[in-house]
DNA sequence: AATAAATACTTGCCTATAGCAAGTATTTAT
DNA sequence: ATAAATACTTGCTATAGGCAAGTATTTATT
């Protein structure tokens, strides 16, 4: 068992490193990691709120409010306030906020591609099959005849 | 091949998330990830130095050079200047250094055996084979006629 | 040997990141 | 009508981390 976690936390170092080239072009950008990850969110959610976002990605909601805040004075983000509850506002990419999330996220695309393009497509295929699986050993719930 | 980058970078929040929940401990300690990082070099590797330390985990020398200070005065680190090069110091963990550093290390070991421990002997074995196997794939060199 | 260049590290200065707690506005429950 | 909960904001603060100049020492150049 020792063996086996010792192995897991080699891996992790190594895949850290990996995350950590792939985010690189990133830190190289005008943009924090948190901020991206506060993109990416409402790309794939559009009119998701502040309160969901925090859900999702874990961060200090004062944190979060003054991010978003900036990210409206940076006009990349509009937020439009609810109808029904005006607590609420949801959150959407502007025009040009869209533009710089779609530049951000090819080139964390290109990252990767550079990373697998030495592959051949078997190999390629291969290593998704390889995370998929481990994504499902992970994520698997417990059971009572575990051993 | 966009595809297969996709379900990477799906894999990769994934991952992110998992090492997240690894690290936790480490951030609700006393100590930040870079000081454990630097601890974790120290301890595999007596009488490393601080520029190897640099090269290592990719952190400003400044930064480090304050760290460093900081954990001798928190006598976790002991500097001890070479006799041959006086602009060098070995550094090793102090005695209550590597009391703390294991002890983190354990809690480290124990937040990756509450992940699998749902695993029997064999998945546990098949996962270690899949992290090997992606870490093979990853690290291969290219050759001319990937595809 | 004297001077220049390189190396290892330190220090000063500064900004970004992030956390906590109290506060405001609004909605929902009692 | 009042209290509690929710969504978000703001003030204050600490820590992390970056850059550039500076110091001490060693190595290379002439």
């Amino acid at each position: 068992m020792e063996n086996i976690v010792n192995k897991i936390r080699g891996f992790n170092r190594f895949y850290t490193r990996i995350i950590g080239v792939v985010n690189n072009h990133i830190l190289e950008s005008r943009y924090s990691l948190s901020e991206v990850r506060v993109m990416y969110e409402i790309y794939h959610n559009p009119k998701i709120t502040a309160r969901q976002i925090k859900e999702i990605i874990q961060v200090d909601e004062g944190y979060l409010s003054r991010l978003i805040k900036k990210l409206v004075t940076l006009n990349i983000v509009n937020k439009i306030k609810s109808q029904d509850d005006h607590r609420i506002s949801y959150l959407k990419l502007t025009e040009n906020g869209e533009k710089i999330f779609l530049n951000l996220n090819q080139r964390s695309s290109d990252a990767i591609s550079e990373i697998i393009q030495h592959l051949n497509k078997g190999e390629q295929e291969e290593l998704i099959l390889l995370y998929k699986k481990i994504e499902i050993l992970l994520t698997k719930k417990g059971n009572q005849n575990a051993d």
